[in-house]
DNA sequence: AGCTATGTGGACGCTGTGTCCACTTCACTA
DNA sequence: TAGTGAAGTGGACACAGCGTCCACATAGCT
């Protein structure tokens, strides 16, 4: 029972969405995204190209919304979960637990979003915003001067091309990465001014 | 007079790529490089379709290209000269100054490289391979543990997108970025472990 | 049951890609 | 300076994927 444009969605219109979402990750999973012609899916989906096009525009859209299931129950945690990720924890334990939740997202999901075009839009998306907001909570809370500038820095390690390249090419585990973010958050600390 | 596969390149094939490489510059500078096809670059250089693609097999490989001119000029300032962009400065300083290079080397032709789905394949360029050596040995220099993982995540911030991000969506000034940028040196300071 | 806004699907045209190959030009040799 | 083969050229071609469009179907209201 979702909401389309304000207005109540129609329940074939649901179900359909939920039959492209499906189909779409299912192809996803087997092949990387740029080899998924928007015609593939619709046809998985049992479903017209147009109807396809009238809520993703493109690929990306598609992958991003597959993304965004999975990236809002961590949304979820880091406002009211538990420390360190939750509130409660300094602001350097909490980036740091925040590091290690998104890695363990990229190692399953970073395969959604790694072919498509993602790369300029990703910073367009709600779940971006949220990584930013959120980060930039815990900067204001430590003290840091010029949050809004520093958060970027602090996300950029965190894009999906990045994670890829430094799991598939130079071949660092997942523990690694995060050990390297970790460091990071000595910016956080009291007295680093 | 370059080289071509090891073999002296032809006088005409030289002369060709000199204009494939000047007309993608033109263009380029005049509309985002995703709406500049093919065609365009090699109608504007007077070369046919096959000339363009013997040498260059897609837009990214033309604008890494144009690119790679400028960045070996920087290469060439860290190598060999004054501190502490150069060598003779402590590691931490020289970061900072790479830094520095880097955010006008952006400022100047990102664009070239925005459009473009240089987004995977940019870990591949000789120039990035550069970057990372040069990173790697400064965090050596320094004492730093785990230089290789660390590495990647010192670069994030440089990747176009990136910045492309921080200047157009953001209004952050150049200053600002490099102001952000400057603060990761911390971890190259002596007693940061 | 009738009505209308909403949703559907596939045919269509188009744009850009990359390949292919007959032809041209270069640079070397005699 | 003419001959020769290798290297380079260019544009015609076939094709794939995109996004649109619109006649038709269906849901959900009255």
């Amino acid at each position: 029972m979702s909401t389309y444009n304000g207005r109540m969605e129609r329940a074939d219109a649901a179900r359909n969405r939920a039959r492209i979402l499906e189909a779409a990750a299912a192809l996803f999973a087997e092949r990387p995204p740029q080899d998924v012609t928007m015609d593939d899916i619709a046809k998985k989906a049992g479903v017209g190209r147009g109807t396809l096009y009238r809520r993703y525009p493109d690929r990306a859209s598609i992958a991003v919304a597959l993304l965004d299931e999975h990236e809002r129950e961590l949304q979820e945690r880091l406002l009211r979960g538990e420390p360190p990720l939750g509130p409660g924890a300094p602001p350097a334990d909490r980036l740091a637990a925040f590091y290690a939740a998104m890695v363990r997202l990229l190692e399953d999901h970073a395969h959604l979003v790694l072919g498509t075009e993602v790369g300029r839009s990703r910073f367009e998306t709600g779940a971006y915003g949220f990584w930013r907001a959120h980060v930039r909570a815990l900067l204001v809370a430590a003290g840091t001067p010029d949050p809004d500038a520093l958060v970027e820095v602090l996300l950029a390690p965190l894009a999906p091309e990045v994670y890829g390249h430094q799991r598939t090419r130079l071949g660092l585990t997942p523990d690694r990465i995060i050990e390297a973010l970790t460091r990071l958050t000595v910016l956080l600390r009291p007295g680093s001014s």
